[in-house]
DNA sequence: AACGAACCCAACCGCTTCCGA
DNA sequence: GTCGGAAGCGGTTGGGTTCGT
């Protein structure tokens, strides 16, 4: 079954807008606004395009002071740690934090130039340490085989450094991995969390006990901002492929207590992988971490020595565009178990939006 | 100079979310 | 509570431009 088209597809221009077509839409939105309605407007105007295409080229093109390329450092950074941060589908919120900055021009310029001048750093790195570290790849892969469900697809060896799920811990692995634990650990930190090992009641998965060997024993604390919770989850799930499968949580006075156990095995792990987060996962883990990429600095943290727009990139103003509903409209949730699932649906846990 | 490859980015597509009736 | 229309958004495409051979 189709969707409805927003407007008469063989009566609208499509293409590139002509420098008349712009003088007629920038010359009304200016005198009159959009008027609430972009569908009606192009009729208005009498601009044989369909209103989505006029409301694109305002947004992306004809609005006061937008501006396009030149990005500089500072910016990238900033693109950069927000990508880290809050991925690949929130190219708005990076926008928001970017005056004059369309989502459009971030996420092209992220897809043509960010993306490879990352990547180009990480080859050097990855050249630098190859010597060192040549066996680490190798070795993942050997002993991911011993990890491969039978029947389901050869996925494994081509899978991120960084997926738990195919590197049982190893003396050759395990100083890698702490070292990773630490950055995502340091970041969720800057972002207000706490770690288990902060809280003398916790109980994690322990490394000597886990029959697995998984190295993500998290227990994260967080004060009242469930969203804290479900981006710093998405950290952990982009940066490690992991998905809060086994979740628990619950509420003590203004601390929230969310139970992140991965016993998943590499079934499990599938769900979620994502191409460039396994991608950026290798990067991230031939640049010593989140902090090598980019320096410490330049996190995504008030309270950083870094650039002063860095500064002001704070998670509440990020996460009040994102969700100013769960911000604002926080239900405690009492201690319980969470069946497996993919994906963590907030509704589920903090009640109707 | 000619050609193909690579790059860039404006615009489109279609899915999701929002909001009013 | 539901439905439908509109807005918002991210992913993708396609055409123009630049670069390399």
């Amino acid at each position: 079954m189709g969707r409805a088209p927003c407007c008469d597809k063989a009566n609208v221009k499509k293409g590139p807008w002509s420098p008349e077509e712009d003088a007629k839409l920038k010359a009304y939105i200016e005198a009159n606004g959009t008027g609430g309605n972009w569908i009606a407007l192009p009729q208005k105007i009498g601009l044989k395009r369909c209103g989505k295409s006029c409301r694109l080229r305002w947004l992306n093109y004809l609005r006061p002071n937008i501006r396009h390329g030149g990005f500089s450092e500072e910016e990238d950074n900033i693109i950069c740690s927000l990508y880290i941060s809050i991925g690949s589908s929130r190219w708005s919120i990076i926008a928001a934090q970017l005056p004059g900055r369309t989502d459009n021009d971030i996420k092209n310029y992220w897809n043509t130039k960010l993306k490879k001048k990352l990547l180009g750093k990480q080859r050097k790195v990855q050249q630098a340490r190859s010597a060192s570290c040549l066996s680490f790849k190798q070795e993942m892969k050997r002993e991911s085989e011993n990890y491969r469900v039978p029947g389901m697809v050869n996925q494994a060896s081509d899978w991120p450094l960084l997926s738990p799920p195919v590197m049982p811990l190893t003396s050759t692995n395990q100083d890698l991995y702490l070292r990773d634990q630490d950055s995502i650990r340091n970041i969720l930190v800057k972002l207000g969390g706490r770690f288990s090992d902060d809280h003398p009641q916790s109980s994690t998965i322990s490394t000597t006990t886990n029959p697995m060997n998984f190295r993500y024993p998290f227990d994260v604390y967080f004060s009242q901002d469930h969203q804290l919770y479900e981006d710093s989850m998405n950290i952990l799930s982009s940066a490690s492929s992991i998905s809060p499968l086994n979740s628990t949580c619950s509420q003590t006075n203004s601390t929230t207590h969310f139970s992140v156990n991965q016993v998943g095995g590499p079934n499990d792990m599938i769900q979620g992988l994502d191409a460039f987060q396994a991608e950026l996962s290798e990067l991230i883990y031939n640049n010593n971490g989140f902090e090598g990429l980019y320096g410490t600095d330049n996190m995504v943290d008030g309270s950083s020595t870094g650039t002063s727009s860095v500064e002001s990139s704070s998670w509440e103003d990020i996460n009040s565009l994102a969700y100013p509903q769960i911000v604002s409209g926080f239900e405690p949730c009492q201690h319980q178990s969470i069946p497996q699932v993919s994906t963590f649906d907030k509704s589920s846990y903090f009640g109707p939006q």
